[in-house]
DNA sequence: TTCACCCGATCGATCGATCGGTAGAGTCGC
DNA sequence: GCGACTCTACCGATCGATCGATCGGGTGAA
């Protein structure tokens, strides 16, 4: 494998790595995991050797074992902090009707993706690079989300509130546009996390066919 | 690296190689580029080695570089191949006015992701693998079709037929939930690539604010 | 005989992971 | 106060396996 950068426009457009807040990761554990979360949205997890992850936060290889059992390790934390923050970002966005609810909900995802972007195409993108046992967490977490949705749409349909023939298309293209972001949302841009959610979720809005 | 297969779920769903019909992968170079679009689509590119490239198209892994003269020249060939269909597919949709231009625009774009996932998810997914001098080709075709959509939009918003502040995030959103496509759509489903091409443009003018 | 195609054997490099052992801070008996 | 002990954190050296890639040679049709 090559030690030149690879093209950075293909994978992710920021770099600055960024964590919930009530995220603690303190001593050589927190360096690692900071350090692996950038080489890991940037090459991804085969992509990134130890011996790179243990430069980048200046220790020697072997140390990397007195804190992860395996490389695989570190990846299946990285993406259960992720899916955990982000569901827990989802379920905490409430609305009186289908329509408010699924303009909190949109602006949650939305706000997660752009506010964590690298936290979260680590978690969406190399989640398929964990065995099926490490896997299956985020994606129950994943499942319950993608069901909430469902369910916020479904429940606008039968209100007669939303105009759609199914919530099924609906769900993949709300939940689609929102993941999207962290791929392409950097700092320095004219739109703040906060104004890209309120868009997203007015698109959101329109899309299902509410009145605004 | 372990043997067993890693979380399905967690990548694509679809499974079977299909390829835009006029492009014709006869002989060897053929077999490795269609056995190669499934490795690198299930496991990415750093996650499959030669020897399981050379398996899978019951070859010895000396005989790849019959055919190609690296690993990454393989990913060159399907990052092209997706890139200049995708392409053509976008350039090929036309109308009379910036809403029938826009229809047209997102039904190629989504046709383009359910008809040919496997194809899709490599062009998207692995470009980061290549080196920036083989990505740039796929770069500049992907900003041609970014340009496209936003010229589409500033159009209608000039026209007053579009309902939206500026076209950057409306771009991003709608490019970015037709590219998600190609991560779940699988056979089987209940709706055809077409019909699935033809509720989200319907979607993608509602987001825009147009007058259905 | 030529030529396109393919393969067994093997290269040096790098992979993830393991080992014995060191440095330093804290703790104990005395 | 002081040596002996323990514990945590770390590291140099190295393991067997696998990586991408190379080379000389074999095989069959024209």
């Amino acid at each position: 494998m090559t030690n030149d950068r690879s093209a950075a426009e293909g994978r992710i457009a920021a770099s600055e790595v960024r964590l919930p807040p009530h995220v603690l990761l303190e001593g050589t554990s927190g360096r690692i995991l900071r350090a692996a979360l950038l080489l890991f949205a940037e090459r991804g997890f085969h992509g990134t050797s130890i011996r790179e992850l243990a430069l980048a936060c200046e220790i020697r290889s072997a140390t990397l074992y007195a804190h992860f059992p395996t490389k695989e390790h570190i990846l299946a934390e990285l993406v259960r902090i992720g899916h955990e923050a982000h569901h827990a970002q989802l379920m905490a966005a409430h609305g009186p009707d289908p329509v408010s609810h699924l303009r909190a909900v949109v602006r949650a995802h939305v706000l997660s993706h752009a506010s964590y972007p690298l936290l979260a195409v680590v978690a969406n993108n190399e989640l398929h690079a964990l065995s099926p046992d490490m896997a299956s967490q985020a994606l129950l977490l994943r499942a319950d989300g993608r069901q909430l949705l469902t369910d916020i749409l479904n429940r606008g349909i039968a209100a007669g509130v939303f105009d759609l023939d199914d919530a099924f298309l609906a769900v993949t293209a709300i939940s689609g546009m929102g993941m999207r972001v962290a791929s392409w949302y950097e700092d320095g841009l004219p739109y703040s996390p906060e104004e890209i959610a309120d868009t997203y979720a007015t698109y959101a809005l329109r899309l299902a066919g509410a009145d605004l």
